[in-house]
DNA sequence: CTTAATTACCTAGATTATCTAGGTAAAATA
DNA sequence: TATTTTACCTAGATAATCTAGGTAATTAAG
């Protein structure tokens, strides 16, 4: 079993993806990021938080206390008009950056 | 004119990756990565150079000093067997992540 | 001939993202 | 009743990168 990993610099565009699918509560985005990355990435939950309100402050994501899918008391993210955006620009770069370190690795 | 970006935790691999092609000095290695990216990204030396010591000092790359191809004195870098090792683990560590990512992002 | 630009290396300190390793509390399960 | 799971929170450590300087030699420009 191999170990998950995560690359620095791509949490903030992860959450966004996830939240873009609807309103998600802050531990079920890393279960989302988990499951929908095929186990392969793996958010600790001190990156996690961080992240979410450090997205807060910038007016990218909001929040509202609800409750999770198992009926727990839970905060739930959504998207902001700014926050999609964002994540436009943040997918956007990450294509640029893949697709350079891709040419730089051909035939390597 | 769009900014050239790097994105964490893949210099290593970046150098690694350029020096398998053979010997470069150290500010050579920034040129090629700069070039080779299609100018996507760019390698500050401030990074550049302390990512050189590091790998060095854990064995993966050596240096000799020596001249650029203009002629200039320079510390020449070279893979060493672990630094080959290290690549290959790099490379495949960074495949599996960015295919992780792609899967996030489907469909965004 | 003098000045500016380029090549090439070096580094201290700041910034910032992520992780470690704790913690609380409520609900569900054993 | 005890343990596990869900869910949130956070202080401090770690580590990579960047900023912003610096030196020195060679080449190009004025």
């Amino acid at each position: 079993m191999e170990k998950t990993e995560l690359l620095s610099g791509t949490l903030d565009l992860l959450i966004l993806r996830v939240l873009k699918s609807g309103p998600v509560h802050g531990f079920g985005i890393g279960e989302k990021i988990h499951v929908l990355s095929k186990e392969i990435l793996e958010v600790e939950e001190g990156s996690l938080y961080p992240s979410l309100y450090r997205m807060e402050a910038k007016g990218w994501i909001k929040s509202d206390w609800g409750q999770s899918e198992k009926g727990r008391r839970a905060k739930i993210y959504s998207l902001t008009k700014n926050g999609i955006r964002q994540l436009d620009d943040e997918r956007e770069s990450w294509l640029r950056v893949a697709f350079a370190i891709g040419e730089v690795l051909k035939n390597a």
